[in-house]
DNA sequence: AGAATACATTGACTATCATCTATATATTTT
DNA sequence: AAAATATATAGATGATAGTCAATGTATTCT
């Protein structure tokens, strides 16, 4: 991953709401409507977080009935993760 | 940390230009005007990264002369790299 | 079939951003 | 003192973002 992609992903998670998406997603698939209580923002604007974060890759979804379901995508996540980790202070201070 | 203010960080983190800045001070102190040679941007528009770096904590600053010097703020950096580093994909897909 | 549920799409509005040019300030060099 | 260097500030502009109300679409329940 280079600094354009992470760029990318730095992006989509420099809301907080989306960041607390992301959070609770680490504990598993979860559907909007679920989420959805979570937060004080109406559904267009949740629909709107998750298609942000969908986009740059960091999310997956499944339609199961008149459900939408998201979690993250573990792969792409990783790679940002670890591109963050390389971001080391050589000298402390 | 929490969300919010790793949220503030990754938004000063969604430019390329300021993630580049971030990787070359990896390698240490440098002024602006030899971070300024690795890009194509005015010096205003640079010293404005360096403003937006600076106020969410992830640099330091140090006035020598006429330069001005910059650095990572390596507590505040490591802090953000740990909150990054806790979005662990729980299940593999 | 009709009502309810879950989600997506559209369009609008306000705010913020990255960038530039022009100019100002402070320091060093000649 | 004058010129050059390094950085900061001010103001403008075009683009993008987060949010909402209204509406559309697809699925499930009664």
């Amino acid at each position: 991953m280079n600094s354009s992609e992470a760029a990318l992903i730095c992006r989509a998670l420099s809301d907080a709401n989306r960041l607390q998406i992301v959070e609770l997603l680490t504990m598993g698939e979860q559907c909007t409507c679920e989420l959805q209580e979570h937060f004080h923002i109406t559904q267009p604007t949740l629909t709107h977080h998750m298609t942000i974060l969908s986009d740059c890759g960091l999310l997956k979804s499944r339609k199961d009935g008149r459900k939408t379901f998201y979690e993250l995508n573990c792969i792409n996540l990783t790679d940002f993760r670890k591109f963050i980790a390389g971001l080391e202070c050589k000298k402390n201070s």
